[in-house]
Order: structure tokens, then C-alpha cells, then sequence
DNA sequence: TTGTACGCGTTATCAG
DNA sequence: CTGATAACGCGTACAA
């Protein structure tokens, strides 16, 4: 391990003067400079991000909390984040909390120790005012939450998306429809489920329920076997995410069930395989990148410039059509 | 901001007995315990992991370098990764190179200075030789890597793959057949391309042919436009990744061209998507996720216990049949 | 233009 | 059982 010290040690002058020409602040020589250049390079010397940390205290690090990297619309988000912040120079800490509050709690705590100096929370399920409490000073930004007035925040509007899915299915003429929903606790979740709960309140003769899932293929597949055994099965079903919709087909596929002849069926998120799987699905599209990109940037620049306005960011959610809700005649 | 001071302050003791209470280590009587863990607890305090690591040199946490989180296969590994990590104290810092050679000596380079403990590389570019230069005293495992008797790696057998997917192709009569292989660099892309020829080389009677893709659903698409335009076109396709393959039949759908009876296709890697596709699609599959669990956890206990004997686990490979190749007659 | 010395928040080594 | 005190590696007044 090769410090401060032994660079200018080798090029004879004191730490001091090393540490001016890593960071390019104060005078330092030409002569001298060039001699503590080539002693960091045949030192192959490292600047130790940590006893740097320690005294300027900032860390150039950005906690990110998802529910499930795994989740495809999570690892987008992820890569965006990620990508802005690179860019600025700033790494990110990754943690997964399977929509656990406990571990959103654990990870924000553990985020909170090693001095990130902000944090991107997403799907998040703790309330927002917990979350200021919990992260003290450390700045924040939400995404994919419940919309709110107190924190930076950005999102899509998961209500309108929900009643727009719901709402597409009762124009085709569904009438026995029912909602999959994601995981209690997750925001967007809840708020596709109202959206759902909207459209089909101002829908007449339209039979509905509501089944919970996990956003997660597994959990899909379970809901709509128990879903496409019932008879009459419902006609329309609305997943909460792509994945459980997805879940779907293959449920459907396997029991000799026809989408969307039989029943048809809306996702959400438009994640890549959408459009590939049979039949192709309708979903409600987010884009999960640049909302992760945009919380990283918003968030960044409010580190850098010190404290600003409240920001919220809203991406419309739009509707792509696609087979699994064509109607045939 | 609240250090231990304050909490020795408030607790009428000194700071070292607080360091114990935290620590658990040292005796300190049950009175003065109580005291300090109370003082804890009304001033809100987290021991600051940057000092702490600074002393003990150690900061408990790991780099996760991969291609990019946003490619199914390689948000499981990552999910593995944190999994096995946060469950034995260890945070990750995730880090996306998007195959560039110098992104992964840039991120080297920037975990060093942060004092991670370990690095897990995923699908590594740079020759291990470098690798070993780069990191110098940091340990690190390598993942779907190429494989190489010099560091700890956990991989599949890539060759044997790419093997057992082309010899299905010839199986099943294919004659034109082309390989749409993965980036320049990637050691899996690598290795499957060679089981790709091997295969081949021992057949009689086939042509073939290999084009270049990236792993991703774009630039499999682009190739797969391409080959499908040509007359004749190829009978057989063996995608380096699923997410490509997936493209293909997206391209050979919209085409009019029909998979398998016109041409077959055989993906690799198994994600969830590839049974729901349509058609379903032939592939190799290999555990993500059990992958990067390993690979975290084998680090992990070199970390703990000492360098240990250069470790190499291989997961096998292995065919899925489904419907993309499926013969019809 | 350069060097000295102190402090960042913690742990660890000693005395007591 | 407890308390000073010296590190850890680096940035930065302040002095020279």
C-alpha cells in the first residue's frame, strides 16, 4: 500500500505539495510538479478515497435502494442511475429490498453509516415522512412512488396508467375482469390498483376482483392458474406488471386458454419482451431508464449546488397496443 | 452530524468505552452500558463506517463490475452478488462497462481507491493477467469468464455450450447455418463461438457463417433483419444470448418468416422470457443467479479467513428443448 | 511557492 | 473495568 507520504517522500518535498497536485488547487512548480507526477507513477500511487472522505466529508457516493434488481424495469432504472452517475464522477451503492420496510429501513441505516451523500429510493413502501427521519440530512429522490408534496420525487402516473389499462379492457368489451396486483405496500402498485378501481366504479355491468401478486413471474403464474380455472374464467385481466403478465400467457398457453379471444390481457411497464412473447403484449409504458437517469441527475445536482427547490419529474404512462388485447371479429 | 464524542459526552464516559460498547469487544460494566447504549439511542448516533474503515482498513465492501445490470443474465448475477453479500455485512458498489476494456480498468481503478475489499467481474474483457496487475492486492473472483488455471473464476462451460447448441441445429437437419455471435472481448461470447465451429467443423455438408452482434436486443435485431433478407437464408441460427435470439424471432415475425420451419433457433442463457416467447425458445440455460451467489460467497470467505487455494467452480450447461426448434413433420 | 501541524471519527494500545 | 492517546491517510489553514 503506497500513501501520500511515500510519493513525497520519493519526490522529495512534503505531503502537502503532493496533495496540491492531485487535487490542481494552490501554486506548486513546474519542476516540482512534474517530479511528484512521475513519483505517483512509478509508485503507482492511489489517491485512498476513504481518508479523503474523511476529512472533506463527502464520499462521491450514491446509495441506490430497489426492490429487485432482478425485476427488469428495477435493472433499467439501475442502469440509468448508474450511468449519471458516473458521469459525475459519483459511484453507487446497490440494495435490494424484495419491498421489505424492514430492509429499506436496514439498508437506508447502513447507507446512512458509510456516508453516501444522497440516496435513490425506488418502488419504495416506507412513508415518505419515515424516510426524512430515517435519512436525517442526506438528500433523497424518489422514484416510481406515490406522488407527494414534501420530497423530490419522479415517477409516472401509475393512477392514470392503471384506469387507462382497465379502461381499454372495458372497451373491448370485457365484462368479468380482473386486477393482479403487485405486492402490498409497493406505491405503484396501489396506485394502478385505483386507477383500476376508478375505471371499472364508472363501468356498468362489469363483474371485478382483485387477486394480489408479487410483480414477480412466479407469483403471476400462481394467481392465473387459480384465475383461468375458475368457470366462467374472467375475460380480461389487467396485470400490475409485464412480468405477471407474461406469467399469464404462459398460464393461459399451458391450459388451453386463448388470448385474447378467451381472455384478454394488459401489463405494465412495456419492459423489452413485450412485444415478443404470443401474443404480443398490450402494456402501459414507463421508461424506466431515463427515470432512473433523471432522479440520478436531479439528485446530483442538488449536491452540487447545494439545496434547491422541491423537484417532481412526471412521465406520462402511454398504452401500446399490441395482440393480447386485438379483438378478433 | 453525531460522532461517539457526543455520545461519551452525554454518557459521562470516554470515547474508547463507547468504541467498546459498539464493538462488543473489552469488558465494561453493565451500569455504564446501559448509559452509553441509552445516549446511543437519544442521540440517533451510526458509527461512521469512513472512519472506522480507516483505521481498521476495511471498508466492508465489495466492486461488482459487469457488462451491464440491464441484460437479464447479468441483473441475476448481480442479484446473487448483493444477496450472498449484505447477508455477510458486505455492501456492493455496481459498476457497468458495457464490454469497453478501458470503462473496466477505469472502475478498477476508482474501486482501488475506494478501498473495496474484493471485486467480482462478470464477463471481463481484459486478459486476467492484467487484471492481477490492476488490482494488485485486492482479491477478486472472475465470472462467466474464460477460464484460466491463475484465478478464482465460477463459470460455465461455454465451449461445451455453444457446442451442444449448434450440434442440436445439425440434428435437427439444419444446413445453412449462422452463428450471431457476441461482442469482440467477451470471454462467453468467445467460448461460444467456438463451440460454434467446433460443432460444425466435425458435420458434413453445412454452411455456415457468423455475424456479429452485442448482446442485446438491438443489435440482434439489426443482424437478424440482415440474415433473414438474404435468399437463400440461413435454416439454422444459434444466437450468443437469449436477448438476441429473442430479436430474431421479433425480426422473423415481422418478416413473414416462420420459426422453426423456416429457419430453427437456439438462444443461451435461459432467462425467464425464453419459455414465453413465441415461439418458446430453444436455449442453454446456465443459473444466473446461483452464479453470482457462488462467486460472492467464495470471495467472501477468502475474505474472512484468509487467502485461501485458487478456486474454480463449473456449472454445466445445459440444452432446453422448447418449440424453436422443434421439428414439424 | 512550499512545509508544518492540526483535525476528520474511529479503533487499539497502554496505563491506571 | 476505564481513560488518555497515538495512529489511519489525507486536506488545509497558517507560517515561512
Amino acid at each position: 500500500m503506497t500513501t501520500i507520504k511515500d510519493v513525497a517522500q520519493l519526490a522529495r518535498v512534503s505531503v502537502s505539495t503532493v496533495s496540491r497536485v492531485i487535487n490542481q488547487n494552490g501554486y506548486v512548480e513546474r519542476d516540482t510538479y512534474n517530479r511528484v507526477v512521475a513519483a505517483m507513477e512509478t509508485l503507482n500511487y492511489k489517491p485512498n478515497a476513504v481518508a479523503r472522505g474523511l476529512v472533506i466529508r463527502k464520499t462521491a457516493t450514491l446509495g441506490l435502494i430497489v426492490p429487485d434488481v432482478a425485476n427488469p424495469f428495477f435493472s433499467d432504472v439501475a442502469r440509468g442511475v448508474e450511468d449519471e452517475a458516473i458521469e459525475n464522477g459519483y459511484t453507487v451503492i446497490l440494495c435490494n429490498t424484495d419491498w421489505q420496510v424492514t430492509r429499506e429501513d436496514m439498508y437506508i441505516q447502513l447507507l446512512r453509516g458509510r456516508w453516501v451523500e444522497g440516496a435513490i429510493i425506488v418502488g419504495n413502501r416506507a412513508a415518505p415522512e419515515f424516510l426524512m427521519h430515517q435519512l436525517e440530512d442526506v438528500p433523497f429522490i424518489l422514484v416510481d412512488s406515490r406522488p407527494n408534496q414534501i420530497v423530490n420525487a419522479v415517477w409516472s402516473n401509475n393512477l392514470v396508467g392503471g384506469r387507462m389499462a382497465t379502461q381499454h379492457l372495458i372497451d373491448n368489451g370485457c365484462y368479468r375482469i380482473v386486477h393482479i396486483s403487485g405486492p402490498e405496500g409497493s406505491p405503484s402498485a396501489l396506485a394502478r390498483r385505483e386507477g383500476f378501481y376508478q375505471a371499472v366504479l364508472s363501468a356498468r355491468n362489469v363483474q371485478v376482483s382483485v387477486v394480489s401478486g408479487d410483480f414477480r413471474f412466479d407469483g403471476g403464474y400462481q394467481a392465473a392458474v387459480d384465475l383461468l380455472k375458475c368457470r366462467p374464467h374472467p375475460n380480461g385481466i389487467f396485470a400490475a406488471n409485464d412480468m405477471m403478465a407474461i406469467a399469464v400467457i404462459q398460464a393461459a398457453n399451458e391450459m388451453g386458454i386463448r388470448i385474447p379471444e378467451d381472455v384478454m390481457l394488459v401489463g405494465y411497464d412495456d419492459i423489452t419482451m413485450a412485444r415478443c412473447v404470443y401474443p404480443s403484449l398490450t402494456t402501459v409504458a414507463q421508461p424506466a431508464y431515463d427515470m432512473g437517469r433523471t432522479a440520478s441527475k436531479l439528485l446530483i445536482t442538488q449536491l452540487k449546488h447545494g439545496v434547491s427547490d422541491l423537484q417532481h419529474v412526471e412521465f406520462k404512462p402511454e398504452l401500446k397496443l399490441r395482440k393480447s388485447t386485438e379483438r378478433m371479429s
